[in-house]
DNA sequence: CCCTGATTCGC
DNA sequence: GCGAATCAGG
């Protein structure tokens, strides 16, 4: 795969987004989140600024050259000092016109079934799983990490699940339990 | 261990 | 220019 006009614009576009190098990657297919991030260097947009504005220049750790040094002319190992970091002054305001948080009322969320059509061993199972939940936000779901919401999204008291998925599933074992009941054991729940 | 971006350097 | 390997960190 190469990097072509609509691809890179792609890129962009997600990069704008704030997804992840590996996500855009998946995205784009064909290419490693490494390649992602490359180009994204290459292309100058590294910093998630915007418009290319302030150069806050970042501190950029010395970091030692890592591997040999081929030089053949005679370069003092020392590296040139970097100019001691900055202050960090830190004030400029971005452009953030202080959003009230939108709370996205009818959110797809995975289905809720009652607890009245949840096998009773299930529930208990999810009730007792809930307790050692990791408790994850939205932004610090994976692919492996369970999904399975927990509490009320308009609250601060919402959270997700994030305990190891099933494989193949988004959601972890006990979750997986409660929302993909089998028909046949969903028929006739006496209750 | 899962993940993130940053950097280097041979190609 | 490209991106794997590596680094540094959460």
């Amino acid at each position: 795969m190469s990097w072509t006009e609509e691809r890179v614009d792609l890129l962009k576009k997600l990069w704008g987004e704030g997804q992840s190098a590996s996500q855009i990657a998946k995205e784009l297919g064909g290419v490693t989140r490494n390649a992602v991030i490359g180009k994204v260097h290459r292309l100058g947009l590294s910093n998630r600024q915007s418009g290319g504005a302030a150069a806050a220049a970042k501190p950029a750790e010395p970091k030692a050259a890592p591997k040999a040094e081929a030089a053949p002319k005679p370069a003092p190992k020392t590296e040139p000092a970097r100019p001691a970091a900055q202050p960090a002054p830190a004030d400029a305001k971005p452009a953030m016109p202080a959003r009230r948080q939108i709370i996205p009322a009818g959110q797809p969320l995975p289905p809720q079934p009652s607890a009245n059509e949840i096998s009773p061993e299930a529930l208990a199972k999810v009730n007792e799983v809930e307790k050692k939940a990791k408790k994850l936000g939205l932004m610090e779901l994976t692919e492996r990490t369970c999904k399975w919401p927990v509490g009320d999204p308009a609250t601060e008291d919402f959270w997700f699940c994030g305990l190891p998925v099933q494989v193949g599933k988004p959601y972890c074992e006990a979750h997986v339990g409660v929302a993909f009941q089998p028909m046949s054991a969903r028929r006739d729940r006496r209750r």
